[in-house]
DNA sequence: CTTGACTCTACAGTTGACTAGAGAGTTTAG
DNA sequence: CTAAACTCTCTAGTCAACTGTAGAGTCAAG
């Protein structure tokens, strides 16, 4: 248990820029386990936990709940492989995530390309400075209403 | 105000499957108004209401917070808005996209890596057909994706 | 060996997005 | 006309995901 070995809180959540109360609830709530807990009670993390936060924070962010990346991360620790019988549905689903991928990279694209020409023109047809253009809002929308309803 | 011009709040909460009680807190936050109030207090919505509703939840699902539902379909409403909102909602949201993708992708190559781990694997070691949990896992989070993304 | 930074547990508070219930007025089917 | 069904406002409760605070123990530099 030398210093170099683990990472004590409060150096996680530096690392990872979580507050500690927020690694303590981690902590609680299974989702992030420190390697071992000191005689004195502190967590021990590991060097690659902030990986596992990294992992965590971008699972949240596409719409995961943390009993969700919790049952994820239990399976993976556990290490079980899967069924035979469902392997065409993992090369199906492996398919349909790649066509979704290239999707949200072109639409990510698009709002690039109009962040950059608003960049270009930003007050042109504006009352004030603090005014955009409505034609730009209605394409905004337009793009946005677009890739929710996917037509 | 006739019996065939608008929907009242229950006959739009059948139609969109919301309860009345939510469509009463979105009309108090102003993110879906009803088109008029009558003389008792009634909402009254118009008859592409419920396309407003497929609208939010599916804005919701891509990760909006109603607070951003609202400036978008404020500025519909208005046409127009402040620049620096516009940007930092585009701002935004590439970033969340970015950080989409790379999980996405991260997800994908996890799922192969499975799928070519059990290639491996002789069929001796399959487990029994109903102890498949990490399929389980993969299946629940593809469902979740396919909610959130509404394909 | 003390002092200040750090950690612990336990519990209360906050925010967003609702849901539930009371009490009262309104509409509508029979 | 009446009773059921619907609506209103207002307040309070719930749930997830945190944040903040109190009181107490621990570690590390001087």
């Amino acid at each position: 248990m030398s210093k170099k070995d683990y990472l004590k809180i409060g150096e996680l959540a530096q690392q990872t820029g979580l507050s500690v109360g927020n690694l303590r609830y981690y902590s609680d709530l299974g989702i992030l386990h420190p390697v071992i807990r000191g005689e004195n009670g502190y967590r021990y993390y590991s060097f690659d936990a902030s990986q596992q936060v990294e992992f965590i924070k971008k699972a949240q962010a596409i719409g995961f709940s943390l009993e969700e990346i919790k049952q994820i991360l239990d399976v993976r620790d556990r290490g079980e492989i899967p069924c035979h019988l469902v392997q065409n549905l993992l090369d199906n689903k492996i398919k349909q995530l790649e066509s979704q991928i290239q999707q949200m990279m072109l639409f990510k694209g698009e709002l690039e390309e109009y962040r950059t020409a608003w960049a270009k023109k930003p007050d042109s047809q504006s009352p004030s400075p603090e005014i955009c253009p409505l034609i730009a809002i209605a394409i905004l929308t337009f793009i946005i209403w677009l890739n929710i309803t996917g037509n």
